[in-house]
DNA sequence: TTGTAGGCGTTATCAA
DNA sequence: TTGATAACGCCTACAA
């Protein structure tokens, strides 16, 4: 069947020690040795088998991630990309990713983590979605288990993050369509358990602030993070019968979703009424009109998270622990215009 | 540090066999054994060393699945909703689900599928965006590894797939198209060497001839499945003298790319411009106008691969092994009315 | 510089 | 109904 290092031993008559050393760059190794070794395993189609490597080495070689996925329609390019990254970074340390999917606080996101850490498949886990009191962040930290993520949890527990300064950026947005002539901004978010949503929204309250707006809570609505959530909190807001001329999504997708529902009443988006949204993926620049967005490094996050992970495991210390970058304001065409 | 089955056979002074056995539910135990070995494994937090099993029973009990990134930005939320249905499934059958990445026909394609084969890290494989001439079909089926794939490649090799009829498809779209007037209809395709290239514009053809259209070859242009692809073919033909009153896309990121192109030179899509993509995401539902699409079960595609693998792996026979499935054509504004 | 031997945690075979 | 024992394939002290 498969070739195993005995197969390579044995077509060398060696020990399977010097060919086990002799592929590992082992220093007293005869070079003669090493060549012959080489040759042949590569010829014979030799690949270690990862299992037995892992009992033995007693690590996996393999990292972890949860999807937090919606439901069966979850097409939120935000994870393409992320996974994207975390994927290219893995390979090329030569590492598995390992991919489920679960709701936010499923018993389904309990059993996968529980798995994952008691049968010692990964060696590390990347959290993404953050909630303020995370039940993960408890349960790794407890087992001692590996984990870096993206954004932090309001927790007494320290561990390796990367975050956007949302806060300042969805200030900076709120004043950039305050400047414009808005005084109806409206704000559509999501659950309040997510860190994202309370940070959003703690920089969307500033903005308004700064610029002496006072806050309505009229104009606040909760979407769920999808398209779909996003048109229906916006059909709502867009009723009123003093309506907003300013939306600004907790996300890319909201701020779609509510584009769509500004169409369905006849509004036409960068004239009427500004959106902007979050996350500045692909979709958002081919939008109509393209949408205003605060723009995150994904690919570039996932890649740098997966290298703090590395150096977690093995034990290093990291120079920087909690990263904190800034999202980039991209104002395109859907806010690009003065109101009235 | 964690517990092993040693652990456990020690506590209730059993042989390791014995816990072993009543855990896995052979019909040798006495019950009353079998009671207390559960409990106390439960209790202990035992969960069996997923490298330790595979070495023994020789297999990964997971499934691998290589992303075909164009890029840093890979935002197509096909894939995100082909991963959700992968990994629901796989976490259903008790499965871990591996995710790669790689251009496709690419150097590291090629190794990833190799070290997947070799280490015998995976169980099965499952491809998507299948070529022509597949070389992963020809290394998989000479080293008699289990896959299926979404979509078929023109070889002598059989293997279980699923595919959708996209021939017809296209066919219906062209007729849907020329029924409300449209004699210049152009076509941004995918290169050639992907099979839903050449389906699809076989569908193209299918559909001119049935309506009695004159094939132009200036109203064919080629994209790269993304949505910049699709802006940038779009342009071209939006450039022509005698330029195309609809525009259909090899898929919806290609179609968006489009809509934005005909937007940037005024035309208004729905009115001016008919534009239809194919794959009946979330995004295309939320375009402006929203896009005609032909939809297709992506979800159910992925669900429905894994179980057909994990049969194949199993070695039992599959009832259905060449699955077509149609795609619908859902109509929507962007296509939805008369030309002239 | 090379080889011997033990064990990582399971499961399967065989015996008791 | 239970237990002792031998692998699965690899790595690594330690011995030669």
């Amino acid at each position: 069947m498969t070739v195993t290092i005995r197969d390579v031993a044995k077509r060398l008559r060696l020990s399977i020690t010097t060919v086990s050393r002799a592929l590992d760059g082992y220093a007293d190794v005869a070079p003669r040795t090493r060549a012959r070794v080489t040759r042949t395993a590569r010829a014979m189609g030799y690949v270690p088998s990862r299992a037995a490597r892992q009992l033995r080495r007693q690590r996996a070689d393999a990292i972890g991630y949860v999807l937090p996925a919606s439901g069966p329609h979850f097409t939120d390019p935000f994870f393409s990309e992320f996974i994207a990254g975390l994927g290219d970074t893995a390979t090329a340390h030569n590492l598995d990713l390992l991919i489920s999917i679960a709701p936010p606080d499923s018993a389904a996101e309990q059993r996968i983590y529980a798995r994952w850490v008691q049968a010692r498949q990964v060696d590390g886990i990347v959290l993404s979605r953050m909630r303020l009191r995370d039940w993960r962040v408890k349960y790794l930290a407890e087992n001692n288990f590996p984990f870096v993520a993206h954004g932090h949890a309001r927790m007494r527990v320290d561990f390796p993050y990367i975050e956007l300064d949302s806060q300042t950026g969805f200030a900076q947005l709120v004043r950039h369509l305050g400047a414009r002539g808005h005084r109806r901004i409206a704000y559509i978010g999501a659950p309040a358990k997510f860190t994202l949503q309370v940070e959003r929204w703690a920089g969307y309250r500033q903005g308004l602030a700064e610029v002496g707006i006072k806050f309505d809570p009229a104009l606040v609505a909760e979407g769920d993070l999808t398209r779909t959530g996003g048109y229906l909190a916006a059909q709502r807001l867009l009723a009123l019968r003093q309506r907003p001329s300013a939306i600004i999504g907790v996300n890319d997708l909201t701020a779609i979703g509510a584009m769509r529902a500004a169409r369905e009443v006849g509004l036409v988006v960068g004239r009427d009424l500004a959106i902007a949204g979050y996350d500045g993926t692909d979709e958002a620049e081919h939008t109509d009109p393209p949408l205003t967005t605060l723009k995150q490094p994904i690919y570039d996050t996932a890649q740098r998270l997966v290298e703090m992970l590395l150096k977690h495991v093995a034990g290093e210390p990291l120079n920087e622990s909690h990263i904190i970058w800034q999202p980039a304001l991209i104002i395109r065409a859907s806010t690009d215009f003065d109101f009235k």
